[in-house]
DNA sequence: CCTATTATTTCGGTGTACCTAAATAAATTA
DNA sequence: TAATTTATTTAGGTACACCGAAATAATAGG
């Protein structure tokens, strides 16, 4: 229950235990913060230490971490720069969507408050970023769109793609090549789920050439997750994660 | 002389041993690297140790430090980096020229080469910068203008403003007051050296008013650095540093 | 030329954020 | 439930970039 003397490193912590309960909320445990951070183990037990004397994380000795309110504060501003940053990039500087994340990450860390705001003017204070995401607003206020998990969806459904994971540039320029991004209209054409694997065939709405589908590989551990409105009205609306992790009500978070 | 793993300490150290040398020839000492970064003497020592096996700087013991081949090169990507970013914070998000210099600051070490260029191209590959500095290219070319010492014009001279330092935004804000900005004509109306200070006083061209002319208390010790063309002609020719230093011959530095 | 002053380097320490290996707690399963 | 496996924390150690204080070299003054 200390000052704040915020690091990069903080920021990131504070970011990824934010970023797993975004679409589900299982809090993080340890060895999972470990492997997002690509950290060793010992390294998330000493710095949650620090984030609990600095009040930022809730934490009882081999349980779960769970952000407090001023964690969630200071996540959902490292989520807000980071969502602009990749929207301005892609906006006005030409850079493509599976290019984004990289820069951002690093950008994140190092630009000011003011620089956000004239960015966030500038960009008309947009509230999904290039994979869909939501953008929290300056006050730290963002609103989860209610959703489905995919997995869930029959063949035959149909819907406008809400959003696609930042995390793997390789599967963005994959989805790039066969036409599909965000809002764009897909069909489930048919699933097979094998080996612990869940395999979702999807094509441009209308389609039913199974051969000509996108097919989408998925393993579990965030792998690769794909996101997709069950209702081909409006954008942002019903959409839930690919993998892993239970089925949850639609939720708004803010500190 | 190892390979090349850089930080951003080592970014700031090299930079600033190459701005000492920008304006002026004299190569830069321990104390006066230590003071220009704002840590203690001996951490200088050790950092330009550490320079010199990676051979960024040639350095004996107890005598001044210079930048090799290849700190010059890592210099002169730094500057680069830092005015095309200030040309962009002002050019594109509406930073005013007594803002950029912070941001810039943090940014130079943060942001990728693509981005460098993205913004370079966006902007056009500016070859000065808002302060009138020149803006190295991509290579690493650098061309200064020829220059005078601003404190060898006489009374009665007239030209353009064609560089003001970056370093003292409270500097840059009363010149701004005064309608004094880069290309802005002047006239030096007067001039008054006294106690190790050397006085400057500037008009807009055609005014020979001295009670609303601007005064300019120009300290030794790089408190205050003004450039003016002494001739009206083109911008970027015939400037020269005011503060401390002797008068060098125009150069072009490249690594 | 020798001494006093100033500049520079060396020495012993600090905080941050990592690591591996060892110890301990919790969960699984036999 | 006891034993094994897995998760988590503790202990001891590293690299980086900094610091103040002490030692040493260079410079300036008498």
């Amino acid at each position: 229950m200390k000052p704040t003397p915020t690091s990069s490193s903080i920021e990131d912590y504070v970011k990824v235990i934010y970023s797993f309960t975004e679409w589900q909320d299982k809090p993080i445990t340890s060895t999972q913060l470990a492997a997002r951070l690509g950290v060793a183990n010992s390294s998330v037990s000493e710095m949650v230490r620090k984030l609990k004397d600095q009040d930022l994380v809730e934490h009882e000795p081999y349980s779960p971490i769970r952000l407090t309110r001023s964690g969630l504060r200071l996540a959902l501003s490292m989520v807000r720069r980071h969502r602009l940053l990749e929207t301005y990039l892609v906006r006005e500087l030409g850079y493509t969507w599976d290019e984004v994340h990289e820069e951002a990450e690093l950008l994140e860390h190092a630009v000011s408050e003011t620089f956000i705001q004239r960015m966030a003017d500038k960009l008309g204070n947009p509230t999904r970023d290039p994979h869909g995401d939501p953008i929290p607003d300056a006050d730290g206020h963002i609103t989860m769109p209610p959703s489905h998990r995919l997995d869930e969806l029959d063949a035959g459904h149909r819907g406008r793609v809400s959003r696609i994971s930042d995390h793997n540039p390789e599967l963005l320029r994959y989805l790039d090549e066969h036409g599909i991004g965000v809002d764009t209209e897909l069909e489930i054409v048919g699933r097979r789920p094998f080996g612990g694997t869940l395999e979702v065939l999807a094509a441009p709405a209308g389609s039913k050439d199974m051969d000509r589908a996108v097919r989408l590989d998925l393993g579990d551990e965030a792998a690769v997750s794909l996101w997709v409105v069950t209702d081909g009205s409006h954008p942002g609306c019903t959409v839930q994660e690919l993998t892993g992790g239970s089925l949850m009500s639609p939720h708004t978070a803010s500190p």
